[in-house]
DNA sequence: CTATATCTGTCTATCGATAGATAGATTGCG
DNA sequence: CGCAATCTATCTATCGATAGACAGATATAG
């Protein structure tokens, strides 16, 4: 029992592991889960990600290139800042939607001290990406601000709807985060 | 080597549980390191404490109770809802301070799916007080407002300011929270 | 074309460490 | 004595990781 390629079942592997991280955090992935999950033993697996910080990593970055790849298209498609901002918290409130589940990162965040090295990187990288978006996005809602303040409105924006998540999650009510986006609107905070 | 009363071992195990919790999550949570750190074993950790959810829900109540009695105080001594969101903002910027840790509910509720009920349970009181006494806050800034707006409003400054934790831990930075709680201010979310 | 060698992906079996939890003995205070 | 608190010892379950074997595909040399 085979997969046909190399790539078929480290993709397989990923799959399931992004879901697991997102549903139980990094401490919670198990070879042996992701084995039975993807139907190979735990030491197949380990073929693919040597270790599970190696797999962590991986996690990681693929989530940070598809949510860029993601957002470069939101940034393509329209010049509406509030637009972009619109898709942009829904990309978050889909996570929740999908069975309470958190961003990749802000879940690992929360478990900063355990991480290897290798994933802590990948993690300050998807931090990075989101502030350079939003940053993008609020030099369009309000050209005539400097630099410097535009980057840390972008962060607070990315922290407050991390945090929307995070709360909402814990209360285990998406209703939460609609309304919790919907007064940063109200107040300013996102265009 | 017997300590002086149950009370007191109780507490002790309590403080260095709250340390690590706050530091590495409630999964991390050993009793046997637990044990080794307050100088008993395992065992009598769990005379004190029967089972892991016991001592999570104990330690979340705790957290809970201590931080209602401090805000509480708070808004005794001051009118001013400004002064008091200061007051409210550098709680969680202590956290931070002290060792990069989190707030016990925030990081626990990155870990819902794996707590017992019990626990969640505390998690669910910890966002209810703190919204309950925002709530009180902001109908000192904003006596207009309706009681449904303030509430959302509360909601969304305890999600901003758990994000801007999680974000500032994620990113060893502490610099990141203090600019983003500056940027809540400057945009009008925060009083 | 065939025989040999290497590579790929998976397997079984096992290691040492650690987890939460429990039973029953022991110690020491009032 | 009797009870409160801690101990020793152990159980079962799971963890990440490794070693070694093997089947099938592929590449290479004669």
């Amino acid at each position: 029992m085979m997969a046909k390629t190399k790539t078929d079942m480290r993709e397989a592997v990923m799959t399931a592991a992004k879901a697991t991280v997102q549903s139980h955090g990094y401490n919670a992935l198990s070879f042996r889960e992701l084995a039975k999950e993807v139907g190979i033993k735990s030491a197949s697996v380990h073929y693919h990600f040597p270790t599970k910080g190696d797999l962590g990593a991986a996690l990681a970055r693929r989530y940070t290139e598809e949510g860029a790849a993601y957002l470069a298209e939101l940034l393509a498609t329209s010049n509406d800042a509030s637009w972009c901002m619109d898709r942009y918290a829904a990309i978050f409130r889909a996570a929740l939607a999908n069975d309470n589940r958190m961003c990749l990162c802000g879940i690992m965040s929360a478990e900063l001290d355990d991480l290897p090295a290798e994933v802590r990187t990948e993690v300050d990288r998807f931090a990075q990406m989101n502030v350079g978006w939003l940053t993008q996005i609020l030099s369009r809602a309000r050209p005539s601000t400097g630099e410097q303040d535009l980057q840390e409105c972008a962060m607070a924006i990315f922290a407050a709807i991390e945090g929307a998540q995070l709360v909402a999650r814990g209360c285990r009510d998406i209703g939460i985060y609609d309304r919790t986006i919907r007064a940063y609107r109200t107040t300013g905070l996102i265009p």
